[in-house]
DNA sequence: CCCAGTACTTCCACTGGACGGAAGCGCATG
DNA sequence: CATGCGCTTCCGTCCAGTGGAAGTACTGGG
């Protein structure tokens, strides 16, 4: 009875054992980690979740979860299903589509990589620059191309990548200085993950304007992968178009995407620097 | 000095005047109300809000706003510009994309639209009841296509568009009724509105398993749309080709529209009912 | 049939984080 | 230099959010 019995929240940690580590998270960074909880687990498309799958994820106590996980429902943020799981909910969607880097250069884009599946048959690809990833605005595929990891809103590796080395080609020098200084993932035998002979590769790209890799992410498919300009002249993005291997490089699809690419640039606003 | 200075949130309304209409929303309503913001003007592309303005359209003091917009940005939700202008931001458009309902509907769906686009060459739609609307999900266009209002994200009315009324067509009893009890939007002189009328267009484009508009949304376009099925049966979404209006319905199109539909439908799982 | 286990939902007393008015700051404009 | 506008920061107040605990609803094993 004497003293404080329980003491919450304001935990003066050290005076008992246990510190139980207070959540100062606020209320929103708190929902935030709920959503967050449904795109944390890179590849494996965990789409729907329990209340308790969740809370376990975002670190939240059940109840807390309950709670907040209803105002997102309410919104429609998440949407509850009959047998009790939850997913994302459309209005999350409605509103992610309007975000204005993806909606412009995915309008703007589309007609040219359609253009260019057209003529390949092959997977195309339209990817950005974000952080440390290739991340993935756009990919078109026919019926029966090869199977492949990317996705629409997929993140991946810059230097296994068509697209990713595309765009390290084209970024700052401290973008390209850090990306090196951390070790680079081999996934297959041919990834490169050496700095030195990533820099020659990249030094290459920025000379033919053009990327080409083999088997250094997903094995059997090779890609060929060209950089998208803005107006002031600036890589945004890139495209690609991944293939099966095969012995040779078809001169032909390196002229599409070259084409796709500059299609799109010109479409942007780029003009094609003289010199 | 005498009884309660202000009275700040509670307010028994009706003591001074001024009943201040407290705002009882939870934060997590406020933080919602913030994203809406930038949702909320229909047509007009409102990319980018000012603090100012995003405070007006949620209608929250401006220094909440400041500490829930900042919340947003640091999530990556939201994002602020040089000019200190405020846009959606890229998490927002990653986290969208994984909706379940889109992601698969689109995945499963686009090369079969590919497919349209390519025999058409014509705007191709692909869209989902929700709620009182055409939800648009996915959106082909060429180079010189027609102008048109439909975009990814979009939502247009059911009965003036030609997926709109193919999902009403196949809509629960109730959907139908409640839709046509309210007062439907002329948009151009042939606009269907007369509840009766569109009953019976209904009727037809369940028995033709077509719907075929004209120059009811936007002048000069008309647009033939069919139903996309489930594994059980049941229509889920609905594509549709969209052209610049001519005299005569190309019979090679309709049937174009239809195999593009039954390919997806099949996709999904859908073996033809045996009648 | 009962009881234990699991998962979700509701309740409610406590309190610290959210609230927003106000003051401060930075910048353009007259 | 004054004025206004929009953004940022500050800080005392107080109630919304919190989460432990109890309640409910299934399910399945003995």
């Amino acid at each position: 009875m004497s003293g404080k019995p329980v003491q919450k929240r304001t935990n003066d940690d050290g005076v008992d054992g246990h510190s139980a580590a207070v959540d100062d998270r606020s209320v929103a960074a708190r929902l935030f980690a709920i959503l967050d909880a449904f795109a944390a687990p890179a590849g494996a498309t965990s789409l729907t979740l329990t209340l308790t799958a969740i809370a376990q994820r975002a670190g939240l106590p059940l109840s807390t979860t309950h709670r907040l996980v209803a105002e997102w429902v309410s919104w429609g943020g998440l949407s509850k299903h009959e047998n009790g799981q939850y997913s994302l909910g459309m209005k999350l969607w409605e509103v992610g589509v309007q975000t204005p880097t993806a909606r412009n250069l995915r309008t703007i884009a589309l007609p040219y990589l359609e253009d260019l599946y057209e003529t390949t048959r092959e997977h195309v690809h339209l990817a950005i620059l974000d952080g440390r990833d290739a991340l993935y605005l756009e990919k078109l595929s026919g019926h029966h191309a090869v199977r492949l990891i990317s996705r629409v809103g997929a993140r991946l590796p810059l230097h296994s990548t068509g697209v990713g080395l595309v765009l390290l080609a084209y970024a700052p020098t401290d973008v390209v200085q850090e990306y090196l200084a951390t070790s680079l993932q081999r996934f297959l035998p041919r990834t490169v993950t050496e700095p030195e002979a990533v820099r020659k590769r990249l030094a290459e790209i920025r000379l033919l304007g053009i990327a080409r890799m083999s088997e250094e992410m997903t094995a059997g498919s090779s890609s060929l992968a060209a950089p998208i300009r803005d107006r002031t002249g600036q890589v945004v993005a890139a495209v690609s178009v991944v293939t099966r291997t095969t012995d040779t490089v078809d001169p032909e699809q390196e002229q599409a995407v070259r084409l796709a690419a500059q299609g799109v640039s010109r479409a942007l606003g780029y003009r094609r620097a003289q010199q």
